[in-house]
DNA sequence: TGTACATCAGTGAACGCGCGTTCACTGATGTAC
DNA sequence: TGTACATCAGTGAACGCGCGTTCACTGATGTAC
């Protein structure tokens, strides 16, 4: 019976540290229906339920809780590349965009921001979702490297064809999250999809080859 | 001698022409910094020199008049495909990504705005986006079955085809849009571009093909 | 051509509102002894 | 274990500001006769 009398649990840093999450949740939360542009720091502390000069005990600007759900949001998109990473499918890209529904399908709210703000109104956000996904491209060139009969391509063909995916990739994501909830719909986009990535791959199986 | 004393020339349905035309310019100058989600009617009017209360004359809101801006922007886009059907080059890939560097190049900020409210905070912009660009994947299909060798292509193929080329497209504006002012860093984007649609060409060659 | 009236783009005062930010504070948690 | 003090997440009042929108207006342009 260590607790006390109120209702507060964790220590001082735990209950910080959940405030700091509430505030990251209730603005995404609220970014289903505006950009980060036209969100105001009293909104977000409403919705989070404290009072809007506590704010900056955890952020100092609107902006800087927008870089915050950045890296929240990446880190959901990596788990994904990792997981297409780790069980290789014989049908590699049926398994990957059957990854790509998943996971957008689990966290859409975090897709749906940086699909938003990658050309959105906030400076940082916009930069520092660019270095990220130039981040992503990067990888994603280093796995295709590893595919047999790959081996030879140079560094420049393999980031061409990676960012080409990439973009391809963000495309697919955009129309899920238009679709969402009409399973129909939903099969649709994954069978187009999944199409697009052939026809590339075919390209690529053609590559400067006389 | 037909002038009036007064500075005003025109008719007043020329001249109230001119005062929309002129909102339209204000709002897309200050596009360049923020989203439309961020844009005060009040700096609107301030920026084309007219009292708040008279943007009402013209658009019954900020977001009505982005939809006004869609529309030119649109008809921007449209020109730079017009310009591409009328003088097929001997290289249609090389010659279509140097059309798409001009026409960028010509009006930056209307392939910005597109880019940039394509899913940005303003519902009624976001779908009249969507709406032209599905339009323009229309056209742009159309235009692919014309080609040599296509001619057996059935509808969907030719539409899954030219929405991979639309995303692609796009890619490049935005990556142009970076680097403007860079002519090496341009150098690099264009040379890119053209690979990426020589290949997606390479496998719309070998597309289903025994 | 001249006159009388209608139209309407643009004006200017005024409103209530939500905003970001400051400041001094409270009281529970944490620490030193 | 108990006491005295430090820390600091969250509070609440207050501020000045720019916002969207209303309203009655002005005066040049347009129209009917």
């Amino acid at each position: 019976m260590a607790e006390e009398a109120s209702g507060a649990v964790g220590t001082r840093q735990e209950r910080k540290r959940r405030t700091r999450q509430a505030l990251l949740d209730s603005a995404l939360r609220l970014l289903a229906d505006t950009s980060l542009a036209g969100l105001s720091l009293r909104e977000v502390t409403r919705e989070a339920g404290i009072v809007p000069t506590a704010f900056y005990r955890h952020f100092p600007s609107i902006g800087e809780l927008g870089v915050a759900l950045v890296e929240e949001s990446m880190r959901t998109l990596r788990a994904m590349l990792r997981s297409a990473r780790r069980k290789p499918a014989d049908d590699a890209i049926r398994g990957s965009v059957a990854i790509l529904v998943q996971q957008v399908g689990r966290s859409p709210s975090h897709f749906r921001f940086l699909i938003r703000e990658r050309y959105g109104g906030v400076a940082e956000v916009r930069k520092s979702i660019a270095g990220e996904l130039r981040l992503l491209g990067s990888e994603l060139a280093t796995d295709l490297a590893r595919y047999p009969g790959m081996a030879d391509w140079d560094a420049d063909d393999l980031r061409m064809v990676a960012d080409l995916m990439v973009g391809a990739m963000l495309s697919v994501v955009t129309a899920l999250l238009d679709v969402s909830g009409d399973p129909r719909a939903e099969a649709e986009v994954v069978s187009v999809a999944e199409q697009q990535l052939r026809l590339i791959a075919l390209g690529m199986a053609h590559w400067r080859r006389p």
